[in-house]
DNA sequence: TAGATTGTTAATCGATTAACAATC
DNA sequence: TAGATTGTTAATCGATTAACAATC
């Protein structure tokens, strides 16, 4: 199941494919093929077979690939099928978005603390999570075995408090602070940089609109 | 200044060298050589020279560039030098920490309106900005001339929104809901899907640590 | 079996990197 | 002027698309 190599911009698609073959399974839609998924998709045929076969044969031949099986070995590969224990750090109001948002614990994230500094919100529950102090992190960490920080501190904490995570056994960041994280080998950092995402729709609406 | 057919690969890399020129000119840093940014953002310094030679040329040969004017051209090519009037479709938690977010406002992207349609938040203010209800939205746009709306509405609705957003005369769609929008031509979306960036990162932890 | 559609190899296209002449 | 570093062309690399033999 290990398959080594591939490229991030494969890994990339796997999430949209995901998406679109949990769809046409909610409708009940039995088989689909390559041809049927690219006029959906708007990508090509030939790309969908292309990055599916990077991990294993998942079609028939002259029938085309079983929505359920597909739906659940592309869950697998992307490692859904696993739990995974998250904290948030940094109970502001994007925090507390991604909290609240349902969909996560469907998939095995499951949120098992929250952190932050401000003594204001000190000892609130999120949606039935308690707000804890910084200083309990490292012992909530190592005995909770959390494997995922969200960090949604603002960027001049971020760098300081990856590394204490890094060294507390955390083996991957969901990094919104607006800086880059460099971390040792073997640990992920996936970066969402809303502002970076901003700036692009902001370009393309002044070239594109020539 | 409308040059055209620049790689999407380039353009999300654009903001990535504004956010580095700005720190480099916070420290008062006056110029760098493609080398040096090299070095700092851990790309080649050849990407570096090629990106910024798409867009003119903004160094000088055996000196470098200049950051502050580098700064400058990048965020002009960006769209930063413009205003843009942004309404937010959703006032839950991702709205709320979206408008509070100060960093915005300083590229020029104003938050003219908040809009939903739960009576419960209807009539509040979050950051000085009434919450209105959907009904009102239609006007809003036309006559405040709002060009980008931001989608943190849940995906059931989020399509059937988007059309009217498109219909009221909006230019810009930076969408948050999980869902593929199609927009007509001339229509910018930006979509920030946050389980996709959950799920790589996933993948990574699962197939990174062999 | 014939038809359909995959898996996979080969061809193309685009993006990245290297090299170097131009020039400050 | 000599040294440094860009702008730009050429070479390489990787990703996408096309084609088709394998096979259900």
């Amino acid at each position: 199941m290990e398959v080594k190599g591939i490229s991030q911009a494969v890994i990339s698609r796997l999430p949209r494919y995901f998406r679109y073959l949990g769809e046409l399974k909610d409708e009940g839609i039995e088989r689909v093929s390559s041809q049927e998924l690219s006029d959906i998709m708007q990508v090509t045929a030939s790309q969908i077979r292309q990055d599916l076969n990077n991990f294993g044969g998942f079609g028939q031949q002259g029938y085309g690939y079983n929505v359920e099986y597909l739906y659940e070995e592309i869950g697998r590969i992307l490692g859904l099928d696993q739990e995974h224990n998250l904290i948030i750090v940094g109970a502001g109001h994007l925090g507390q978005a991604l909290v609240n948002y349902r969909d996560f614990e469907r998939r095995g994230f499951i949120f098992r603390g929250i952190f932050d500094n401000n003594p204001q919100i000190r000892g609130m529950q999120i949606h039935g999570i308690l707000v804890r102090p910084m200083e309990e992190m490292e012992q909530f960490v190592r005995e909770k075995g959390i494997d995922i920080a969200v960090l949604t501190i603002p960027k001049e904490s971020a760098v300081e408090v990856a590394e204490q995570l890094v060294s507390y056994g955390i083996k991957g960041i969901w990094n919104f602070a607006h800086v880059d994280l460099h971390v040792p080998q073997g640990i992920q950092v996936e970066s969402v940089h809303l502002s970076d995402s901003l700036m692009k729709l902001s370009y393309n609406l002044s070239s594109g609109s020539i």
